[in-house]
DNA sequence: GAATAGCCATACAAATATGTATACCCGATC
DNA sequence: GATCGGGTATACATATTTGTATGGCTATTC
């Protein structure tokens, strides 16, 4: 009845191949890294476990049974795999070729990634770069990407990150949108105003009252999630948006509104990966040029 | 660089194998023989010393990285080849096929032989025999032969012995022969016969003073080691011989001389074996036939 | 023949690995 | 929402393995 190959010591399955190469258990060991009686009494053990022996101990060396030798054109395969592995674990951990994804929002998908990603292809060429186009969170953690860009912080303790900016973010408006309104300067005129609504339109109004922008439902008659058609709303003029300064200010046919008063908020930008950075070169260099363009545009 | 695979931990790399296979640490563990923690830790340790993750712990169980993916088809292969290895071994000590060596002298290899083998082949076929024929002591230990007939008590402690029989050593001559000197019955007779002598004569000749048998180097004119030309020497009539009883009363041309004086001395002889004897079916079975055969024999 | 080098096996001390117990997390069910 | 079952990670006690030191054997060299 053959031992199941889990319950076998595959240490002392290679520890056999050794010492039948080298004819003795004083110069195997030193190739194992263990001594010469470990080895004896490993050798011994598989023996014992096996019903078989192996070898016979000489004054002078090993010399391998019958049983031995012919086990051994069996087991022998088993080397060659092994140091396959450990060459593609070597070129795993050395090579920049290869894929990595990484998630952003619409609205950096939008606005940033044209230029980032001939960014990081100009110095990273090898580089396939997969984008995940999301507002929900990406779950790094199970593996949805690689590398994100994330406006809070990051929770889970596995995680790296790196904080890229702190991102005003501002109403925006047509010029003939504030017009209409008087070139609004004061916090209460936004009551008869229209602004851009998410799907979540109450916890967005909680938070704007708390920053104490009187604003209600009747100010969120045009709602979607999809940042580019509210981008696309805001430049018609049919409502004010919410957008990143660096966003907003890129587009000529809109003008911050409320100015005086500064942004409605400040939001950071984080840029967040698992732990396989500190082992791939891959994302570890994506990770370094997102980080470098950040540094650049704000410079 | 690759990490030499004599360095890499084989049982770790079986590890890997079942817990990607099981998708769960608490379940690979219980295929290994292991607790939990220990295949965790197992896994750590494999990580670190690779420097990849490989697997995403979930509160769910395991999810294979990228990397642990790529690498999981490098490894695989590892599985069959020990299984194959365990299947070879299971073979080896189960089968009653394959061959047996057997170390006889000259003697037992013209006179026993022919009808042990019979006996042999009749009731295991399936075992080929390979025959050494040499009056030299085999090596067992060297695996020269696997069993040996000897007629002297093996001193290594590794071998295995069992004791077939004592057999006396007679004096043979031809009647003619032992008519010539008058049928002698006296120790002192033998000083005017011929004897056929081994080539280290001396030692015979010590041996049989030892004895109480008056012989000199005058008695041992015919000098020959082939114990097969001794027997024919012998047989026609031109000197004495030394043979077992049990082969010497087979040949109805010979007689027993100084009959009344009993055997010249009485040698033992053993059935001698190495340790494969417990493993091997095979050499086992041998073994056990030959001692029938001896049993049978002797009533 | 004596000295030396190389080899394997064994006893005991030290180091390492493993098992047990426990804490925490997540998903499914009631 | 509470409970249960399944999962992983960690601390501490226990068991196992390994290294060091030593002895015995053989072959080679002087």
């Amino acid at each position: 009845m053959a031992i199941p190959y889990e319950q076998l010591d595959w240490n002392a399955l290679k520890a056999f191949l050794i010492a039948a190469r080298e004819g003795s258990f004083s110069k195997a060991a030193n190739q194992l890294g263990v001594t010469q009686p470990t080895l004896s009494r490993q050798i011994f053990n598989l023996e014992s476990e096996l019903n078989v022996t192996l070898f016979e101990r000489l004054s002078t060396g090993l010399k391998l049974t019958d049983a031995g030798s012919r086990l051994l054109d069996f087991v022998a395969p088993m080397a060659p795999t092994a140091q396959n592995f450990s060459l593609a674990v070597a070129g795993l951990t050395e090579s920049l070729e290869g894929e990595v994804s990484l998630s952003v929002s619409e609205i950096d998908a939008l606005f940033r990634l044209p230029e980032l990603i001939e960014f990081i292809h100009q110095q990273a060429p090898s580089i396939q770069l997969t984008i995940h186009v999301s507002n929900k969170a990406s779950n790094l953690k199970q593996r949805d990407a690689d590398i994100a860009l994330r406006s809070f912080r990051p929770s889970e303790p596995d995680l790296i990150a790196k904080k890229l900016t702190d991102e005003p973010i501002w109403f925006y408006g047509t010029p003939n949108y504030l017009a209409k309104y008087g070139h609004p300067t004061q916090r209460e005129q936004i009551q008869t105003m229209q602004i851009i609504g998410f799907e979540r339109k109450l916890t967005l109004i909680n938070h704007l009252n708390s920053l104490e922008w009187p604003v209600a439902e009747s100010n969120f008659n045009l709602v979607t999630s999809f940042q580019g058609l509210q981008w696309e709303l805001v430049k018609r003029g049919l409502a004010l948006g919410f957008f990143p300064q660096a966003i907003g200010d890129q587009e000529p046919s809109l003008t911050k509104a409320f100015f005086p008063l500064g942004p409605v908020m400040v939001l950071p930008l984080w840029l967040v990966t698992h732990r396989e950075l500190r082992t791939s070169p891959r994302i570890n260099r994506v990770f370094q040029l997102i980080s470098e363009w950040f540094i650049k545009k704000q410079s």
